[in-house]
RNA sequence: GGCUGGGUGGCAGAGUGGUUAUGCAGCGGCCUGCAAAGCCGUGUACGCCGGUUCGAUUCCGACCCCAGCCUCCA
């Protein structure tokens, strides 16, 4: 078997990935701050990092997973007074879109689910320890910052020096801070915004602190693999680490990694851009799978263009996959294991991996007799169960779930193939015609006639 | 401007110092009553310019172009 080997965004380089705790793999990635519905970039991170957690699972790993919820925060509360809605209503309803829009995707529940709201007490401390530690004071707005000088290898994870960040700090310099570059802990409360009481007075934590504390309290201070977007190596991980390094005498993640965007016309994704489309926007126009196929055809770290055309070109390579997959499914054979372990080994290639599938399908398409064939087909399935994908029955699939009508389908086919054996080739493709016009291909082989959606 | 990461055939997208990625589309053929599906065959792609090398798309250097981060963002 191949070793595992994990692009490390803090070195920068692919590592041999060694766990902390043989055989364990426990991994934090930040979630959502559920203000608004997810968007297919949300998609993209939450469905790799599915992939990754499948994938350890499916090599025998014992895998605790952390996905968060920021379910407070600047934005929450803003859009909470948009709305005229309490705060709770608002990220209860788009915590609930979320696990609806997750679930049709496939990706899997984390083990634990932290929200910012109910580790107020484990933030509150880690702040105590940071002051106590001399890296974070309290000034006399009522804010606590992170004292960024105290920390030697602030800027390591997204190549930032102190001076240039310095350089290109924004003029509006809160006067409470001793550097520019001092970010907050905790925020004094303001009037109408809610707080909860802490040494320091009435306030809310900052963002970064909410994941730090949050990790330290599900997984340890230290643990393997941190995960996200890019967008929020900096200033996001970067405060992570100093807050958590200065909080553990320098324990924290092992590797971190980081996903890449979902583009729009070459152009990053996003909801300050206002060029996002909604999971379940997208969902409308492509069945869940076909969406999950298309994320996972890019490496996870490369750009990805969301476009109808790419979308169509995902839809149309999963149904030959699964019109491979259709007919007996046996005990797997172990033709393809070995590789397809190998390129998924390598940082997680899923584009080799779906490239090794198609391999097994064509491996399908030309065997020669039944059995084989139902082996290979258990193979393709076994292998992209890590992925999440071809875990439906194929004939379900094609015919795009439950049909209401496939007992009429049946007797025009049976009508259709009468026609054919009294060689009356006019109603046959007559009955194929209209059948056609409702969507409904069908395929002649050796075994008879199927049909699928063909829409 | 600083720091990251990129530029691959019609499209999408991997990868590699010399030999087929893979999928979609195209072309020719097989199969089929005809289609569809499938099968067989088919493309001298690697931003530009130098350098290293027997040989570079792959390594090195310069250049051009693109994206991301440097403010909230998966």
């Amino acid at each position: 078997m191949t070793e595992l080997t994990v692009y490390n965004s803090l070195t920068r380089n692919k590592e041999r990935f060694e766990p902390l705790e043989a055989g364990k793999l426990r991994m934090y990635v930040c979630g959502v701050t559920p203000y608004d519905f997810c968007h297919v970039g949300h998609a993209r991170c939450y469905t790799v990092f599915d992939t990754v957690l499948r994938y350890f699972r499916a090599r025998g790993y014992d895998v605790t997973y952390v996905r968060n919820i920021t379910d407070i925060d600047d934005k929450i509360i803003q859009r909470a007074n948009e709305n005229g809605e309490g705060i709770d209503a608002l990220t209860g309803r788009f915590i609930d879109a979320m696990y609806e829009d997750f679930d049709a995707l496939g990706i899997a529940r984390p083990d634990i689910e932290p929200r910012a709201t109910e580790y107020m007490a484990e933030m509150i401390d880690m702040i105590q320890r940071l002051i106590d530690n001399d890296a974070a004071y309290a000034a006399d707005n009522g804010d606590v910052y992170y004292k960024v000088r105290s920390f030697d290898g602030y800027g390591k994870l997204s190549g930032k020096n102190l001076e240039d960040l310095r350089a290109g700090a924004r003029v509006d310099v809160d006067e409470a801070k001793q550097d520019p570059l001092d970010f907050v802990l905790w925020k004094a409360a303001k009037p109408g915004e809610p707080a909860w009481d802490s040494p320091w007075g009435k306030g809310r934590p900052g963002w970064h602190i909410e994941c730090s504390a949050m990790s330290e309290a599900t997984l340890g201070k230290s643990f393997d693999i941190h995960g996200g977007g890019m967008d929020l190596k900096f200033p996001h991980h970067e405060n992570e680490i100093a807050q958590s390094c200065g909080a553990h005498d320098g324990d924290f993640a092992r590797y971190w990694v980081h996903n890449g965007f979902v583009n729009v016309n070459e152009e990053k994704m996003s909801k300050s851009l206002g060029n996002f489309f909604t999971i379940r926007e997208v969902l409308k126009l492509y069945r869940p799978e076909v969406l999950r196929f298309f994320l996972l055809s890019s490496h996870y770290r490369s750009p990805l263009n969301y476009t109808q055309d790419n979308l169509d070109k995902a839809k149309g390579s999963l149904e030959r996959l699964y019109l491979a997959l259709r007919g007996d499914i046996a005990g797997p054979t172990e033709e393809f294991t070995s590789r397809f372990n190998a390129v998924m080994d390598d940082d997680f290639n899923t584009p080799q991996a779906i490239a090794v599938l198609f391999d097994i399908a064509h491996a399908i398409n030309t065997a020669d007799d039944d059995s084989r064939r139902a082996s290979l087909r258990g193979e393709l399935k076994a292998l992209a169960a890590s992925l999440g994908l071809l875990q439906q029955d194929a004939e379900s699939y094609l015919r795009g779930g439950e049909s209401d009508d496939a007992q009429r389908i049946e007797v025009l086919i049976e009508e259709r193939n009468q026609a054919r054996k009294d060689r009356n080739f006019a109603r046959a493709d007559e009955i194929r015609d209209q059948l056609a016009a409702e969507g409904i291909q069908l395929d002649d082989g050796p075994q008879g006639t199927t049909w699928r959606r063909a829409d």
